[in-house]
DNA sequence: ACTTTTATTAACCATTTGGTTAGATAATAT
DNA sequence: ATATTATCTAACCAAATGGTTAATAAAAGT
């Protein structure tokens, strides 16, 4: 319907309009004219420049994927003391899934329709955040008796949860405690520093 | 393709497939042929009892909100003491979960493509939960010192996003740390005890 | 017994949807 | 200028899909 980039070529117009598209909708729910619609271009368009639904989709998932991932590394990777990395970890990622609050949804939407076909690609295919480092890290800390005892997985899964559930759960949430918009993204804002002090709270001694 | 129930009624039979088929697919990506094999039947059967996709739809989701949602207030509305609650709740709605560990994924999911659509409809229809004396227990315990101060809706979203992220992010998770589906539920069973303990570590005093 | 209602099926129908094609138009090279 | 290639469109096509129907079998009333 309406197409926001007027200067871009025909192909980041498209994929511009599968992004919102698929995003929203899932590969199942979306529709080839919709997207065609969307980038205000003709649906054979779609397929001259990627062949079919799949191969859009593919081309969709990945650039999601990639949008939300990479960034974990840079957390992951770094050398910063465990605390920190922690804040630093709950305070960028939110600022990350706030630009893109629907991705979380769809990439583990998707993926949850068919691991299978994920597994195979992805690993190999972009740089995977890699956790080992600070699954290591939490792993010295606490036998060092810096933190209270905890497996490492289910710290680091208490962290991601924390972080990307409130974005997935947010219609419910919204709808249930009965907040408006506005009100939501100062809850989120709130918890870009809170969480993370939360979590610390819960581990150090 | 498999029927499980040999004595059930028809309109069982489709439920139980509809069930299957949509909380895997979705909305958009589930057949009534599907639904029909599934269940052993004929597609027009389907349309006999539930008049059309969208009424079975409904019907599904319904149920399965009811699966997710009800057992909250039994938690929610105890008068128990903060601690206890939270320890019951982690252990039981992990449970709860366990036993029909897609439904998080398909209610939010849904829910998130057409949250209008909800809005009006649950919210009379069928009790939702209401944490509104959970979190004025919070509230009470906070500001009596009883517990570290923390602002009640996000002491709530903190637990809830422990109790469920985990299944939404499965085979993320699984594929990512390598982790086989025993181990898989392994870590789950951990969590059962784990998680509630990392919740009241972060705010008792 | 037989009439009526309920349950079930196979075949069919209309629409949607992903995908194709033949041809036009614009851009680029020679 | 002309040939060649890339971009784009309208019309079309075949398969998939939700839904219907007419006929039949089974159950329940009478």
């Amino acid at each position: 319907m309406v197409k926001l980039k007027k200067d871009a070529t025909t192909e980041e117009k498209i994929l511009a309009a599968a992004q919102k598209i698929f995003v929203k909708k899932g590969m199942a729910g979306a529709r080839m004219q919709e997207i065609a619609d969307e980038a205000g271009i003709n649906k054979a368009m779609l397929h001259y420049y990627f062949r079919n639904k799949e191969m859009l989709f593919e081309m969709i998932f990945r650039q999601s994927a990639q949008k939300l991932f990479p960034r974990l590394n840079i957390i992951f990777e770094s050398d910063a003391p465990l605390f920190e990395k922690i804040e630093k970890f709950v305070s960028e990622y939110i600022d990350v899934i706030r630009e893109n609050p629907y991705l979380p949804m769809f990439v583990l939407g998707e993926m949850n329709r068919n691991p299978e076909g994920f597994y195979k690609k992805m690993k190999y295919e972009f740089d995977f955040p890699k956790p080992d480092r600070f699954l290591q890290q939490i792993k010295k800390d606490a036998k060092e008796g810096k933190i209270k005892p905890i497996r490492p997985p289910q710290l680091l899964m208490n962290i991601i949860s924390g972080t990307i559930f409130p974005f997935m759960a947010r219609p419910m949430f919204q709808m249930h405690i009965g907040l408006s918009d506005a009100q939501f993204m100062e809850f989120i804002d709130q918890r870009k520093t809170e969480y993370a002090r939360f979590i610390i709270d819960a581990i150090k001694k």
